[in-house]
RNA sequence: GCCCCGUUCGUCUAGCGGCCUAGGACGCCACCCUCUCAAGGUGGUAGCACGGGUUCAAAUCCCGUACGGGGUACCA
C-alpha cells in the first residue's frame, strides 16, 4: 500500500511553529516511505477562514522547503483540495448516512443541550449528548418535510466503544458514553470539521493521519464516520503539542508563534526545520545537526516521543548560528545584501558590494541571526556613529589618545593598503608605545567602527580603506580633546 | 466534573530488565585560544515526579498518587 499523508491546516490563522512541525513530520514520513504528501485546506469555517491566511500557509511551507506532491496549487487526481469547494460531496455522504439510519436530524436547541450537559455534569456523568432529546423518526421526518431547520447528528452506537492503535500512543480506547452524537451537518447545510475532514481522508485515500494531539479525543468520531461510510480506517498518529517556556500552551505571549516571524527575524529555513524535527523526534547516534535529506532517511514515526515539547528559542538561536556558519560564503552575502540595503535605505554600489564580500566571512562566523548583520557592517557604508557606551568605556582610558595618535602615524606610513600591512603597522605601534593589544586596539576599534564590538580590526581597517580610516582616526582624536 | 494522553538534567532528548557510577545537545559556570565580540577547544554544573508491587536484577514492567497537557461546541 502506497503511503498517502496530508497536512490539512485550516486558514483561520498564520502557519504557526506547531503546524510547521506537523507538516514536517508528514513530509518526512511521506518521503521516507516513498509516499505522497498532500496539502489540503480544511476551510469549513467560512467565517474565520481568510485568503490572507491561505496565502501565509503556502508561503510559509514553501519557505521551509516542504514541497507537497498533490493538493492546493499542485493539483492531483482530485478535483479540488479545498473543502469549501466540496460541499455537495459532504451533503451526499450525509444523505447516505441518514438513509442508512446512521445519522439523524436533530432538533435539540442550544438551550436544551446546555441543560442536558449541565445536568449530566452535576450528576458526575459524561456530558456527551446521546440523542435522547429527539423526536421519533416519523416526527423528525415530518418536521424536516415541513421545512423546519435542523442539524444532522451522527448516531453513535451505544453502548459500545472505539479502540484504535495510535502509532505514537499505542492502543487508545474510548467508551461511547464519552462520545456524543456529534453534529456532522450544520443547520445551514454546511459540514462540520469532523465530517469534511473524514470524508476527505476517505476520498483522498489517506493512509496515515498525522496530526496534533488536540485531535486525539475526536478520533473515535472519525473512526466511526469512516466505518459508517464503509471505508477502511486510516492509521492514526497523534503528535504531542508544543508548549511555551512556562509549560503552557504556546501562544503569542511567549513570543512569535508564526513561522514567518522567524524568517523575518533572520532565521534560516534549514535551521528551523532541524530544530522543529528535534522537538519530539531524535535521529539517534547523538546527532543534533542534521540535514533534511538525512532526516528523511532516518525518520521513524515509531520513535516519536509522546510528551509535549517546550519551544525553546535558545537552542533554535544556537542552531541558526550553526547553519549560518555552514552557508557557502556567496549565499551568505546574497542573503544579507538586501538586509544591509534596507538598513542603509539605499542600494549598495559595486565597490561597496566588494567591500561587503570582503568582510562578510568574518561577520558570518559571528552572526546567529541574519538580521544582526546590518548593524555589524554599517560602519563601512555610512558616516561614523559612535555608540556612547563604548566611547565612554574605551576612549576615556589612559593610553587611548596615544593609541589613536600612534595608529595615525603608523598607518599614514603604510604603503600598499592590505590586511597584513595594517596589522604590521599597528603591531609596530603597540611595541613603540608599549601598549598591550587590548589597550591599544580597543580605542582604534571604537574610532573605526564606532563600537567596542566589531569585526576584526585589521580587516575592518583594510576594508574601510586608507582615506576613510585615517579620517576616522582624526575625527576620534578631535572628539577626545 | 467526566474522558483521553503524558511525566529522564532548567530545555530538547538517548535509554526499550542487567552494558546506567543514566549518554548527547542547548543553556549556565570555569579555563584555554584571542585585537573586541563571536566561533572553537577542554572541563564542570544538573535529571529517572512520588509511593507501592513484580523480578536474582527496574529509568525500563504493573498498580496507585501527585503534577502537566488535551478534549468535553451547529471551532478546527
Amino acid at each position: 500500500m502506497t503511503v498517502r499523508v496530508r497536512f490539512a491546516p485550516s486558514p483561520t490563522g498564520f502557519l504557526h511553529v506547531g503546524g510547521g512541525r506537523t507538516a514536517l513530520y508528514n513530509y518526512l514520513f511521506a518521503r521516507n516511505n516513498g509516499g505522497t504528501f498532500i496539502l489540503r485546506s480544511d476551510d469549513t469555517d467560512e467565517a474565520r477562514s481568510t485568503d490572507e491566511f491561505r496565502a501565509d500557509i503556502l508561503e510559509s511551507l514553501r519557505w521551509l522547503g516542504l514541497d507537497w506532491d498533490e493538493g492546493i496549487e499542485a493539483g492531483g487526481p482530485m478535483e479540488t483540495y479545498r473543502q469549501s469547494a466540496r460541499l455537495s460531496r459532504y451533503q451526499e455522504v450525509v444523505a447516505g448516512l441518514v438513509a442508512d439510519g446512521k445519522a439523524y436530524y436533530s432538533f435539540a436547541t442550544p438551550e436544551q443541550l446546555d441543560t442536558f450537559r449541565k445536568e449530566a455534569m452535576a450528576a458526575g456523568k459524561s456530558p456527551a449528548y446521546d440523542g435522547s432529546l429527539e423526536p421519533s423518526a416519523a416526527d423528525a421526518a415530518a418536521r424536516v418535510a415541513a421545512g423546519e431547520s435542523a442539524t444532522v447528528r451522527f448516531a453513535v452506537p451505544r453502548p459500545g466503544s472505539t479502540v484504535f492503535d495510535d502509532v505514537v500512543r499505542e492502543t487508545v480506547t474510548f467508551d461511547h458514553a464519552q462520545v456524543e452524537d456529534f453534529v456532522i451537518l450544520r443547520s445551514n447545510g454546511t459540514p462540520t470539521y469532523h465530517l469534511a475532514s473524514t470524508v476527505d481522508d476517505v476520498d483522498f485515500g489517506i493512509t496515515h493521519v498525522i496530526r496534533g494531539e488536540d485531535l486525539l479525543s475526536s478520533t473515535p468520531k472519525h473512526v466511526l464516520l469512516t466505518e459508517a461510510m464503509g471505508a477502511h480506517r486510516a492509521t492514526y498518529v497523534h503528535l504531542s503539542l508544543l508548549m511555551g517556556p512556562d509549560g503552557k500552551k504556546l501562544s503569542k505571549r511567549h513570543g512569535h508563534t508564526a513561522i514567518k516571524a522567524y524568517r523575518d527575524e533572520g532565521y534560516l529555513a534549514d535551521a528551523m526545520l532541524n530544530y522543529l524535527a528535534l522537538l519530539g523526534w531524535s535521529p539517534g547516534d547523538d546527532d543534533t545537526v542534521i540535514a533534511l535529506d538525512e532526516m528523511v532517511k532516518r525518520f521513524d514515526l515509531a520513535t516519536v516521543s509522546k510528551n509535549p515539547a517546550i519551544f525553546d528559542t535558545d537552542k533554535l538561536l544556537w542552531m541558526n548560528g550553526v547553519y549560518i556558519r555552514e552557508m557557502p560564503a556567496a549565499d551568505f552575502v546574497d542573503g544579507v545584501r538586501s538586509l544591509v540595503e534596507v538598513d542603509l535605505g539605499r542600494e549598495l554600489a559595486a565597490d561597496e558590494l566588494d567591500t561587503l564580500g570582503e568582510i562578510a566571512p568574518l561577520v558570518q562566523e559571528r552572526a546567529k541571526l541574519l538580521n544582526e548583520v546590518p548593524a555589524q557592517v554599517r560602519f563601512l557604508f555610512g558616516d561614523i556613529e559612535y555608540d556612547e557606551t563604548s566611547w565612554n568605556k574605551v576612549m576615556t582610558k589612559d593610553g587611548a589618545a596615544e593609541a589613536v595618535a600612534g595608529a595615525t602615524e603608523h598607518l599614514t606610513a603604510v604603503g600598499e593598503w592590505s590586511v597584513e600591512a595594517v596589522e604590521a603597522a599597528l603591531r609596530a605601534m603597540l611595541a613603540e608605545r608599549e601598549l598591550s593589544a587590548r589597550k591599544g586596539f580597543q580605542p582604534l576599534r571604537v574610532a573605526i567602527s564606532g563600537s567596542s564590538v566589531s569585526p576584526p580590526l585589521f580587516e575592518s581597517i583594510a576594508a574601510l580603506g586608507r582615506e576613510r580610516s585615517l579620517d576616522r582616526l582624526a575625527t576620534a582624536a578631535s572628539r577626545m580633546v
